[in-house]
RNA sequence: UCCCCGGUAGCUCAGUUGGCAGAGCAGCCGGCUGUUAACCGGCGGGCCGGAGGUUCGAGUCCUCCCCGGGGAGCCA
């Protein structure tokens, strides 16, 4: 007989099935014991009677938590079985029974204690949901950028040019030179884009700053995009057409997860209907004084002041037209206006912060070098990226969007650590 | 780096004005024929983060250090 999965189960009704997985917990009301298996795909109770053989019955009772087993049984409906179906156990086949108790119980813990056993708390009831969330959060990037003839391509994670400045890079030894753990790919996605048109890379960027919220991890993967011809407000469009492509997927494509995580998906549609807010960021100066946050023109945003605009529009807002010194020397000014840049800032609702960063680049030579001088960094670093303005340089834009991000809103979460399976923060390198 | 909070049983926590170290959960033993983080009875379990100090006496008060959490700045 083969394995049938949890979430398979409603097909299955009336027909005898293998499940295949681990024991999560167990409840007996004497003769009748009810174990409840996960597969990674759902959870699913077994109903024990003694009309199984006496060992299955034995097990029922003595399967410690976290055991791995088979299990053979009858599928059916019941309004009394968590999530509506069960299995009539027929035999119960223990793969391995750990020898001490699992560390972590059903009752509550402290985020420490849960953040050291991060490879076992992996398993929990919500945590595998927001993985599998973001599962579709990744997958429906691709499918985005696929469909509309991007090509996927990658950036190297070792680099010798800093891209924004040296501060907040890991620096490593590379045979002798000093080398860096790659911010961001947007210089080389710049190269490549280029050579192929449209491009993206997901992966993961490292930032060295000792950043200690919700909103930060030191790894955290991002989704970069770059397109030839393309121009500011093409990568807005651009922009408001992937979030909402991702998130209208994973409402379609996760539903079950969203409900087992108790966010509400109709809240998450309502919010990515289009159009986006568009703002500039002189507007956006006044509407964060008119909500009564200390701020002055030419100060870059805080958590307070991300906070107000989030609150004030309800969905996603973007802040177009920072000044240039706010901004890195790549972003293009604006030529009607040389004292800010064709940028924007996507801020997510509900407080979950900046979640895209996306500008249209400097696309002539001069304009390069005298904005590398305007930030006091050197020129021979970018001599490979200023060759891309000496042959067939065009106009062009792109954005990175944070994962972790995106992930942490649909899901509704408390921390972005939890969106993604081991977090590096301030703290923490183990597991 | 700065500000705030915390560290007591495997886990989550309580511990009064300084006066014998506690509960729930988990574990083990027993009970229960539909449980829903099941429930009921019993048992075992402690370097009170570390070092110093005050005191007849410190989990409790003071100093320093270590570790964790929340927030800020910076960013996606």
């Amino acid at each position: 007989m083969s394995q049938v999965y949890v979430e398979d189960l409603p097909q299955h009704v009336g027909n005898e099935v293998l499940i295949q997985g681990w024991l999560w917990n167990k409840r007996s009301s004497g003769k009748v014991r009810f174990v409840l298996v996960r597969d990674g795909t759902g959870w699913v109770q077994g109903v024990v009677t003694p009309d199984a053989d006496s060992a299955t019955f034995e097990l029922a009772e003595s399967l410690p938590q976290e055991s791995s087993l088979r299990m053979w049984g009858t599928v059916r409906a019941d309004p009394r079985a968590p999530g509506g179906h069960e299995l009539l156990v027929r035999k119960i086949e223990a793969v391995h029974i750990p020898q001490q108790p699992f560390p972590i119980g059903l009752k509550e813990h402290g985020v420490g204690f849960l953040m050291d056993h991060r490879h076992l708390w992996m398993r929990m009831r919500k945590q595998v949901p927001i993985l599998r969330i973001r599962d579709s959060v990744l997958w429906a990037i691709r499918e985005f950028f696929h469909q509309r003839g991007f090509v996927a391509t990658e950036v190297p994670i070792i680099v010798g040019t800093a891209v924004e400045g040296t501060t907040t890079l890991f620096s490593l030894d590379y045979f002798g030179q000093p080398a860096y753990l790659s911010q961001s790919g947007q210089l080389y996605l710049e190269a490549t884009c280029a050579a192929l048109g449209k491009v993206y890379w997901i992966g993961p960027v490292f930032r060295a700053e000792k950043s200690k919220t919700r909103k930060h991890l030191i790894e955290f993967w991002m989704a970069e995009a770059e397109q030839a011809f393309l121009d500011h407000q093409g990568n807005l469009q651009l922009q408001e057409d992937l979030v909402r492509y991702v998130v209208e997927s994973v409402v379609r494509c996760r539903a079950r997860e969203l409900e087992e995580l108790e966010r509400d998906a109709t809240k998450l549609r309502e919010e990515v209907r289009p159009p986006f807010a568009r703002i500039t960021y002189d507007e956006a100066i006044r509407l964060i004084q008119g909500r009564g946050v200390p701020i002055h023109h030419g100060d870059d945003f805080g958590a307070e002041a991300e906070d107000a605009l989030s609150q004030e529009f309800g969905r996603p807002v973007f802040v177009e037209r920072f000044p240039r010194k706010l901004k890195p020397f790549y972003m293009k000014k604006d030529p009607t206006n040389p004292q800010v840049v064709l940028c924007a800032d996507l801020i997510a609702p509900e407080g979950y912060g900046e979640i895209i960063g996306g500008s249209q680049r400097v696309d002539t030579e001069q304009e390069l070098l005298e904005q590398l001088g305007e930030d006091n960094l050197p020129v021979e670093p970018y001599g490979w990226y200023l060759d891309l303005r000496k042959w067939g340089s065009v106009p062009h834009s792109g954005f990175g969007l944070g994962v972790e991000r995106v992930v942490a809103w649909i899901a509704g979460l408390p921390h972005i650590r939890e969106a993604i399976p081991f977090a590096r923060t301030l703290t923490r390198l183990y597991p």
